[in-house]
DNA sequence: TGAGACATATATCGGACCTAAATAGGTCGC
DNA sequence: GCGACCTATTTAGGTCCGATATATGTCTCA
């Protein structure tokens, strides 16, 4: 629907594209639809030759396949999943070392600054296309309100950490 | 970690309790994962008998439990994914009609905000555990700011959406 | 000029995980 | 007494991810 694209392009929309933020494919999903939504009429394929690499498989909408998304925007669709192992880490602050506890912090906010320059980056760019801008904006917040969160509240976290003196699990909710 | 517990209250966890914004797991991971932890001496299993039910069979962790859960907390942590079937329509917004996109942003606002009333629920009722705290803390201002982005922009992606007068596919991004 | 890192490009295996249903009875409200 | 919902475990089926294999081009830096 964005337009004629191979596997590896739409890898890339996934890894650094304008999906990264809220969603995620990877090849092993990929390549096998691609081959499926053929079989099924919802795409065409069309191979060029190139000396020394794979053939590159560009691959197109049919009206068929349009209509089906059109139909699947319609159905339902269910709620957010947001996975953190950054939270589930912090859920056991209290039987890790401080050190350790303020390592996660610094890796997580180190993450939502990519993640946001990535964003920030995006939008300053493209400002065509008002849908793009929604969907950015929104990982804009999202991504603003963790880092000023972490920001103010990482001594919270860090303090309920374990040192060598408390016994295991203590502060550990019940 | 958190208390001797069986898998059915393991659930309740993900779907109900502390875990519930930024982790997830189902019956389908639980209970193998509690008898492979099991055999691997992780965990010891206490069948209580009760009439008219399977028995309920408690899981506590063991020394070695323990010491495991220390050591994967030490180990690298991927960052967070966040999943939003949501965000993907919203990129489509364009090839569906006004009604639908208000829809989505309505329901989308209705998760967020159920999810914010259970998240300060938990922080009205336990503020006992700093840990605990801090993880609702951080659900919380990420609710908050989403509920504030779509209040305030959902013009913006309604506007995007697809007139019956507009050529299909009109206003996707490219 | 050469080494190493990174990009292009497709394909697939193994395993992890989720969804959904099956099973069986209990409690609570109306 | 009926229906809705809660307790509690188990598993079959299918989807999806992570990692790797395969081959080659390009860019950087020494």
């Amino acid at each position: 629907m964005l337009g004629d694209s191979t596997g590896y392009e739409i890898n890339k929309l996934f890894e650094d594209g304008l999906f990264s933020h809220f969603l995620d494919a990877s090849y092993g999903s990929i390549y096998p639809a691609l081959t499926r939504l053929t079989e099924q009429g919802m795409l065409t394929c069309t191979a060029e030759a190139q000396d020394g690499r794979p053939d590159k498989k560009v691959y197109s909408l049919t009206a068929r396949g349009k209509k089906a998304l059109r139909e699947a925007l319609m159905s339902p669709v269910s709620p957010d999943k947001h996975r953190s192992e950054f939270i589930f880490a912090s859920i056991f602050a209290a039987m890790l070392p401080g050190q350790r506890v303020a390592e996660l912090v610094d890796a997580q906010l180190a993450n939502c600054r990519e993640d946001l320059a990535r964003i920030e980056d995006a939008l300053a760019s493209d400002i065509d296309c008002s849908s793009k801008r929604f969907v950015l904006g929104y990982g804009q917040v999202v991504m603003k309100a963790s880092i000023e969160y972490l920001e103010k509240h990482r001594q919270d976290i860090e303090a309920a950490a374990s040192p060598e003196t408390a016994p295991d699990g203590a502060g550990i909710p019940a």
